[in-house]
DNA sequence: CTTGACCTTCCCATGGGGGCAAGCTTCATC
DNA sequence: GATGAAGCTTGCCCCCATGGGAAGGTCAAG
């Protein structure tokens, strides 16, 4: 069985070496064994591990859920319905995210319709980013101790 | 013409004191004045600044375009067009991280869908996140020592 | 033997913060 | 005037996930 060094390993598996050392080193993997010389060495299992995290990261999983659905992974007694609720679970963390960044998507495309964008200084956007005053006052008097 | 210390500046803008010190460390606004006895101390305007900048980042924008929106808030020879400009880059920006998270979201979904979610092991997640290869191979001469 | 590609560890940076600690300053209250 | 409690100062470490680079060891080919 071929054993990789490192860089063969991430290229492999489509991942840096260096979050390949990352990760050892947060303990998402375990140690890699070493050559004679100390260099890392991998098997075709490490490799598949490291796939795995690779396409775990690319739908957006989080190191620690990483390490959760590695560990399920791993686990022939798991229940599908556990991996299933940290994929909902997930799904419920981007909703959130797609939420905000589309509240402000929608904000900036008002203030930028009512934007000139020409020559002029008047601007929308910079009156809004000015202007409301949040919540909390200057209160009168200097600091408020005690 | 109150002038606040930092905890009270932070309430009235909105932010936080380590943010204020953060910001001015990192030259996005300038030093505030001190006080005889080194306390940082703020004015309206200065208040009105870290407004400003609490208003930019709830609409995502980075430290980075908070400092060109504050040169152009302050400049009164600017143009609105190069306002507007920084806003539909933002625009952008949201865009294609809310598409990214979509198409995340619509793999997450479709695979949960089909996972029973039931006490057996079998999963569709799981198999996902193992199964496929990436484009990369292993490659057979480069630097395979063994 | 030399070259150069690879590996090792270590430190630094990113963005946008949070938290804690030691030591001053300020202020209200006794 | 003393005291205690907030508030301020700086400085350092932490988070996530990653990239960059320096200084030095290792290995295979020419």
């Amino acid at each position: 069985m071929a054993s990789l060094n490192i860089g063969d390993a991430a290229a492999a598996a489509g991942v840096s070496a260096k979050m390949i050392r990352h990760y050892e080193e947060i303990g998402l993997i375990p140690k890699a064994k070493r050559s004679y010389s100390g260099y890392r060495t991998y098997s075709e299992n490490e490799v598949h591990l490291l796939r795995f995290i690779r396409q775990a990261r690319g739908l957006g999983f989080s190191i620690r859920q990483i390490g959760e659905l590695l560990g399920l992974w791993q686990n022939s007694r798991r229940s599908s319905a556990t991996v299933k609720k940290l994929a909902l679970e997930h799904i419920g963390e981007l909703e959130e995210k797609i939420r905000e960044m589309l509240a402000m998507k929608a904000t900036l495309e008002r203030l930028a319709a009512h934007c000139h964008g020409d020559h002029r200084p008047e601007c929308p956007i910079l009156d809004e980013l000015s202007g409301p005053a949040p919540a909390g006052q200057v209160r009168s008097g200097k600091s408020g101790r005690s």
